[in-house]
DNA sequence: TACTTATATAGTAGTAACTCCTACTTGTCA
DNA sequence: TGACAAGTAGGAGTTACTACTATATAAGTA
């Protein structure tokens, strides 16, 4: 955790950010939070420690965050932008009917390759494979 | 296009849809886009036909076309919807500047396989791969 | 072809999730 | 430590739905 702020930090400066009390707990918040929170979730939870942080000083600094590579802004359907704290390598399942969306990991998933023409036309950043359908709590319903 | 409306008649009554001139319209537009047009986008088009049609009923509509296969709602980044006509398999690039979504075609991607582990425990129903980076027009920009 | 009824629609009002603006505050570097 | 660029709070504004209700209509039935 002390390690994590350190990291925090110095990408902070290498970026020209300045470190705020705000951006740090919205940062905390964030690595302490195992699914994928909305600026709102991330802004009630903080709001319990500095509860004068307005809300949109959260939808700033995650955008911030998500421009840095601190964290990416999960590919959703209209809803609230869910944000992604999870770095390592990854892919999504969306469930159709309760709209949770759960991390899994695929190393053939990892390793596709781009395909040249893509790769001479655009400058490509990112890349994962997204599933959906319905999930196992959902299934079991009814 | 005669012929996609009749198909168009059959899928509606196969679900027990009705068919009215409102939906054949917003089916027609769908079918003629090439790009991925968003509600509002759909709504100004008819406009000039059909001067009286709600924004909410193309909202509907386009949702209902979703639930029965029709269209597909792309994923997106918490901006307004987009409505995919594209029935063909395909995967999308984004560009994280200007939002265009670009699709693309690749049969190793179409014949990823979904893990043996998720296909046990959820009901997997899509598979997409997304990409995103700059686009071709938007590099050549600055 | 007229009747019936479940659906669908228009129009209005309401809500969620940003996004912009302005005055004030605070890190950072010289 | 002081200047200034960068960041923040709070409120107002905007966009994209979403809910509600009275009216209209598609499609089966007599």
């Amino acid at each position: 955790m002390e390690k994590d702020l350190k990291i925090f930090e110095e990408i902070c400066h290498k970026h020209g950010l300045k470190v705020t009390p705000q951006r740090m707990a919205i940062y905390k918040e964030l690595i302490n939070s195992k699914e994928h929170p909305s600026a709102v979730m991330i802004h009630e939870r903080i709001r319990k420690y500095y509860p004068n942080v307005s809300l949109d000083t959260v939808n700033r600094t995650l955008i911030t965050f998500s421009e840095i590579g601190l964290v990416q802004i999960i590919e959703g359907r209209g809803d609230p932008k869910r944000f992604d704290p999870n770095l390592r390598p990854h892919h999504h399942f969306r469930c159709l009917r309760c709209g949770e969306i759960i991390d899994f990991y695929n190393e053939e998933y990892d390793s596709l390759e781009v395909p040249e023409d893509l790769k001479e036309k655009f400058i490509i950043t990112g890349k994962r494979v997204n599933l959906e359908g319905i999930c196992d709590k959902c299934k079991n319903l009814n």
